[in-house]
DNA sequence: GATGAATGAGGATTCATTCAT
DNA sequence: AATGAATGAATCCTCATTCAT
């Protein structure tokens, strides 16, 4: 497959010919389907991100509970990219490569989907299941934090199984780091609401 | 200076020609002074990567409690990218087109620093201000969703100030996004302590 | 028409793909009847200069008067290229592309055609209509200035109409542009004799 | 020198490095030069035609009669070709290829002398040595007769020398082909004057 | 017979690197 | 030490031609 090659070889040092060698055609038919080596790579940036979301999706397709739903698409999103090494170069090499084209494909999906988590948030939110925090910017919070990690392993290959890091991830994302004490501490030094809406328990 | 084209134009679309004109010198000096435009450009990135250490060690330089000195290195850290759009731009490229060299600038970086950070939350964690998680963890944790936070802003043009930025991370970091309530019950079911060591508060 | 194809973007920046189009079949198709691009222009260009052949012998057809028809074959020529500057290119893309192939079909037409006008003129010669000059030069002459009088108009773009040129041409290669007294005083000069033969009147 | 390659070869024949190796210069070489491969034919084109005008003008420098003037230009052009045949290839390459440019140097250059010799004819014509016939219209003439016996002498391999040629023009151009008793009677049928201006002899 | 998908040789152009001045 | 002219390896893309359907 086209991504594969790119994503072992980088875009500029991907020859058209070695896509072509790979998929067992000639360079002249890839160019009948794609005008530029450029068009083809950036189309198997699109299908990689497009295999994300299908799994994504599929993890929580049955899943009820909201904070359970936030819970299966953290692990299937790291499942995704631990199983799909090539995809994280994919979406390096596109940013790198096209600066001034157009929003990364990653980026693209992002803010389709944005929207859907912010709704699940709210709701929790309503059911004081959870603190009463702006949802778009703990939104922004954790797609950063998954962000992060998805590139922090493959460039810094971090060894940790992906069910690990998600358990990880929820227990500081879900309960934070800090004791109840220092929390309130610090909540009464900031002058902030300890538990959203002023509500305590 | 070099950083600039090469964050302008990428690696692969910079001309080593247009860095001595930014420069200011013959191309053949460059020459002299860097072997390759590898060389060269691997320079600007490990250039960039000290001054962030520095701005970030500055941060905290004179202050004494652990956790402020957690909230001022997450500052620091924005403040550092976000004034220096051209490196976040600099290790992107580095990444993609020295994928097999060796481990990226950032993450020698990372791994020299992070030791200290484990340390520091040892310490939090024996004073009983943090709960009694694997420190390790919780810096690899913090680590990618700065990393990830960081890419966000350059790439998708997140539009908050670094302030809030900051304020929006610790807080969920230090608190967790779920009530007391709602963290209790999961806890219960999952069969975890809730707070550390079994201490309550 | 294949020969418009070729006319408009020249030989090389012809692709058989336009020419199919062109003609509204499948490019396999063309291939059945030429076996390569060079043939099917050839093709084009000789078609090109039969049609020259035709309309310039149609013009003659009813001429008896032999001085009547060179008037009539300039005026054909001229009114041919005007009505068909496809050919125009046709003839110089053929010597453009094929200089080592044979010689140009323009000038296979020129050579099987130049002997009737070379008798034409003997028999003027005879009955003391033309002054007694080598015909054979006389018609090189006359052919290289309409040859050049297509390509100037269709190169230069010159603005006159093709009736006006045949009288301009035909002046000059009738009377010459001396006056008499000129003309016999140059004569005179170089000792050549007035009128042909001796012959004044 | 580039000129002969491309003569040699034809425009679309040549690799820019067979002009390089031609020259002894690397193929990077040229491309210091000219930015194209079309821009380093065109100054070929170009210095052919300069070399044209100067040889014509070197040739009539020293000759204060104006009809000797035309005897010593015409032999001078047709004199230049018969030496530089790549030129003649030049040019027809030129408009082959860049069809959509611009006026094919020739014309270009063309333009800028036809004045000069229209001005001498009108002194001619003046001192009553040539017919009194517009002298834009016989300037046109034989600059269309000479520029197709160049291209006639190329293509089809004329055998005659240059110097041969250039009498055979003259004698037609100065006195036409007809006798004084044909001339007259056509005059007389068409109702012209034959001898401009009313003068007989 | 007609088609057009597949092919891959071919060529213009770029640009990192060298080295004489 | 500094320069920039010269170099040629490297690569994207085109398009004439083939041939299975």
């Amino acid at each position: 497959m086209a991504a594969r090659v790119f994503a072992e070889r980088g875009f500029p040092g991907t020859d058209v010919q070695e896509v072509a060698d790979e998929l067992g055609v000639g360079k002249g038919t890839i160019y009948r389907y794609f005008p530029t080596k450029r068009e083809l790579f950036l189309a198997a940036v699109d299908r990689g991100v497009r295999r994300l979301r299908a799994q994504v999706d599929a993890s929580v397709i049955d899943v009820d509970d909201p904070l359970e739903r936030i819970v299966q698409a953290v692990r299937a999103y790291l499942a995704f990219f631990d199983a799909n090494a090539a995809c994280v170069e994919l979406l390096i090499q596109e940013r790198a490569e096209f600066k001034d084209h157009k929003k990364p494909a990653y980026f693209e999906h992002r803010d389709a989907n944005i929207g859907r988590w912010e709704d699940l948030m709210r709701g929790l939110v309503e059911d004081r299941r959870m603190r009463d925090v702006p949802v778009q910017r703990v939104v922004d919070v954790i797609g950063d934090l998954l962000y992060g990690t998805m590139f922090t392993n493959h460039f810094a290959g971090r060894r940790r199984s992906f069910e690990q890091q998600a358990e990880d991830i929820l227990d500081v994302v879900f309960r934070g780091i800090l004791t109840d004490r220092e929390w309130k501490k610090r909540a009464a030094a900031i002058g902030k609401p300890r538990d959203g809406k002023g509500v305590t328990r």
